[in-house]
DNA sequence: AACATTTTATATAGGTTCTAAATTTAGTTC
DNA sequence: GAACTAAATTTAGAACCTATATAAAATGTT
């Protein structure tokens, strides 16, 4: 059946190894006192672990500083601290129309980043990969850091993918592509490479440092050009048997399969519908020569503007059925709308939040997204982090610079 | 944050006793040697494990046999076996009608059973409790077993229930009953009372003896007077925030908020409205002076009947949106009906086979439940089982009979 | 400057648990 | 009874932990 694990002595020093590591991971410079108090431990064995550690690079000691903050009594502490410069990890973002790349240390704090757009949007796979790699290589020297010190790399795509990596919707150009590109990041580099779906790496990006921090259940939806959302169930992000978990592309409440269908693009539709008969309205383009979109809608309403109002009524409706659909079955405390249109879609929250307790037995509270486009980017970071938390000791830190 | 877990030397020892019993929860006697191989341990630790396992009483040493099918050199093994009487656990299924109470072994095998109806479905929460309880100490009598040998007790009912235990709906009957229920087991036999919602129990049933053996994704979908559905993701129950998890009663597709509207709730419905007016029809009830039940309009359906098979393309059509819309969100492998109505729904099923594609990306696999009536306490013994199974150690084995 | 106080570090002894290798045991086979 | 075989037992050794005693490094006091 499933996987039998037997213990050697040795799992013992790694469990405390880890132990200690998940104290180190959320602290800066921690005495020993404090690590024996966070994990029960002895004090020979949390130095021992800890000189362990510092050994194999994951730790540095500091020198003794009790010059902090009023003086102490007795001899003074050994401080250890976490390595965060032990190695890096790359969070990728790969768009229709561009691809970003974020370098963070072991902490998650960002040390460098790159963006390039690709040259349109039906560029062969390979020069696809390769700008991608050209990215890759900027961000890292945008660091100070080199290939050798990558130790997991995380890319979001905007197709479901499976518990294994593999994506699911094989028709589609992204299946070839995405075996492309995991094989020629490990070939090139050594990499570790985990394909994600967008939804799901918005979803760990918010609850990692977004709204919806310290909190068990949550579902983001990504809501720009169109719907798609990532499912955190008591802490675990759900993908169900192959990855779609979350999609809503077919749900009832969507008129044209397929189409476009999100708050940007439904907003932009719906707006150019109600310009091309003639109307008493104030709603304009904000630049000239281009659409109206989902901002320009939001502020207009705001103003008090009927055609604008009519619209977000539209919206509000649209976006309180998909929340309450899956508020009905998933049955999450809070839900996250993310994308491009959250940081100016305060006005529509409110009015969905109005709707909800008709739709849905269990109304969850909302939240918009305050990481802006960079909510595909922390995800893939964070979900590179636990890649490397989770297989601490299996891996070989970087060199010391 | 979250819990940090050390290590003592004796977490080994737990570790391997876990190990080792988990091997022979599922395997009938087994030699050492053959724990040797499934835990990869020395024949010094799994002799020491084994023989403390059975000091404690979880399991028993058999005498040497060999002469089990053909002869073997070599100094004859010795051979332990789980001690599957070492304790009992509690299935109940409390219905609006009546309650029904499975005893079973360590193993999970049925040692006996009670079932009693409620005299009315209004009756006094104390009565009810009154009944349950003595529900459950015939089914025991029934098993030759006694209070003291419960280990572990899990009650279905048709409510959410949170991953505290804690029922969701306070404004229903269930909120104070099941409270009472809890603590009126706890107080007068000391059990371990776990609550579960119903359609929650029915995925672990069939992920144990029913369809979905070896399945990780799976829904369970009882479907008879209600929808309510029970997810297993990645073979993890899934719940929610306030054990919402799977809920439909408010989906866009359900006409009737808060209406029955099942199966068999909706079969009835069409087949009296269909036999209002006069039709040229050989629909009618299997008995006379009751009303006309789905397993009728589905065996006239069988036969040919124009009104059946309208009423069955009607209910086609329902069931498959409703799997759809779990299908796209939850994207499971397989979709379980299960509920009264199951045994009979074969040409149900096939006609809402051949609609999913239509309507969702993700169609998964469609079976009938196979455990009929038993499908709530089956699921009960399998949650009460597996709270022994996740406390193994903490645990006292019954005293030997 | 000597000494107490306080906190931490180190050393030593003792216990649990595992592995590994040598030895013994309990059967079958001839 | 001797040879054979697979399993059990014994013995030595190692990793790891705890607990306690002792030493060290600072501050403060007399």
């Amino acid at each position: 059946m499933s996987e039998i694990t037997a213990g050697t002595p040795q799992l013992l020093r790694r469990v405390n190894a880890e132990a200690i590591l998940l104290v180190m991971r959320s602290t800066t410079a921690v005495t020993v006192t404090e690590l024996i108090e966070a994990t029960g431990l002895t004090r020979a064995t949390v130095i021992a672990v800890c000189e362990d550690l510092e050994q194999r690079g994951w730790v540095r000691e500091l020198p003794n500083q009790r010059d902090f903050g009023g003086y102490q009594k007795g001899r003074p502490a050994r401080r250890f601290e976490l390595n965060e410069r032990a190695g890096y990890v790359l969070g990728v973002d790969v768009g229709v129309a561009k691809t970003t790349v974020v370098v963070a240390d072991l902490r998650g704090t960002l040390q460098g980043r790159a963006s390039q757009p690709f040259r349109s949007a039906e560029i062969p796979a390979t020069e696809r990969i390769e700008v991608i790699d050209r990215t890759a290589i900027a961000a890292l020297e945008d660091a100070g850091a080199s290939p050798q010190d990558v130790m997991s790399v995380c890319v979001g795509i905007a197709a479901p993918v499976d518990r294994k990596g593999d994506v699911l919707v094989t028709q589609s150009f992204w299946g070839k592509f995405d075996v492309g590109l995991r094989s020629a990041l490990t070939d090139l580099h050594g990499w570790n490479v985990l394909l994600e779906n967008d939804a799901n790496l918005a979803a760990l990006g918010e609850r990692w440092r977004g709204s919806a921090v310290g909190i068990d259940d949550v579902v983001v939806i990504l809501a720009s050009e169109r719907f798609g959302s990532g499912v955190i169930e008591d802490g675990r992000l759900l993908r169900g048997s192959g990855g779609g978990f979350g999609e809503m592309a077919y749900l009832d409440l969507v008129e044209g399969v397929g189409d476009p269908f999100g708050i940007a693009s439904l907003a932009r539709r719906w707006a150019a519908e109600a310009l091309a008969s003639p109307a008493k309205t104030t709603l304009r383009p904000s630049a000239p020569g281009t659409e109206v979109e989902a901002e320009d809608v939001f502020a207009a309403a705001a103003a008090g503007d009927a055609v604008a109002l009519a619209i977000l009524d539209r919206l509000s409706d649209r976006v309180a059925r998909v929340v309450a659909t899956v508020s009905t079955m998933v049955n999450p405390e809070l839900v996250v709308i993310g994308g491009g249109v959250a940081k100016s879609a305060g006005v529509l929250l409110e009015s969905v939040a109005e709707r909800l307790p008709q739709l849905t037995a269990t109304p969850p509270r909302l939240a918009a997204s305050p990481l802006g486009d960079a909510i595909v980017t922390v995800g893939a970071v964070r979900r590179a982090l636990d890649h490397v938390e989770a297989n601490w000791l299996e891996m070989e830190p970087a060199a010391a610079s």
